[in-house]
DNA sequence: GACAGATGAAGGA
DNA sequence: TCCTTCATCTGTC
């Protein structure tokens, strides 16, 4: 019988405050914004599986770790990572996958409309689907939602909140 | 199948 | 300009 690794996770400590990376076998599941000093108390209290706090911390998930740590510190200094760990996106759909590869595309420092993400999809009119595709994303900062903005230049929306989506593109040097 | 949504474009005041 | 309305597409339940 093959036993499934539960997802394990480990504590990012940066200047935004300090996030969640989530790991599965094939790589980051997902990112949790820094929560307040409340909820992090009860994410402490939480049974956590052994693998999370150091008893047994596979290799590869170390290495991963290092890599998203570093992207991290990097986005949020307004600079562009050199590498990320592998995007483990089971259970995402075809059209969600795209419009975050093309997120991705986007350079630190630079903005795109929904539209323009929809036209690199190839789905020029699914300018709305782009936006709940952002909205699904699992990997904030990393999969620079924020860097999405709407056709008139305004904020839109973003999961972890308008304001932390306008200190991100400041740190970029983007003033909205 | 109905509904909601982080949009975009067009038209009117 | 600003606001309202409508068309469009996808995901979720």
């Amino acid at each position: 019988m093959k036993t499934k690794i539960q997802p394990v996770e480990l504590p990012v400590a940066t200047v935004a405050g300090q996030f969640i990376a989530r790991y599965s076998e094939t790589g980051l599941v997902e990112l949790d914004w820094p929560k307040n000093e409340k909820r992090k108390a009860e994410s402490r209290k939480r049974k956590h599986n052994p693998a999370i706090w150091g008893l047994f911390l596979p290799t590869k998930i170390r290495s991963w770790h290092r890599l998203t740590e570093a992207a991290l510190k990097k986005v949020l200094a307004g600079r562009a990572f050199r590498k990320l760990p592998p995007l483990d996106w089971t259970g995402k759909t075809k059209f969600q996958k795209s419009v975050w590869r093309a997120l991705l595309k986007i350079a630190p420092g630079k903005t795109k409309s929904y539209g323009e993400i929809a036209r690199a999809v190839g789905r020029p009119k699914a300018v709305r689907a782009v936006g709940g595709a952002c909205s699904a994303n699992p990997v904030p900062v990393l999969v620079p939602c924020h860097r999405v903005l709407a056709a008139n230049h305004k904020l839109g929306g973003y999961s972890g909140g308008l304001d932390r989506k306008r200190r991100l593109l400041e740190r970029e040097g983007i003033k909205i």
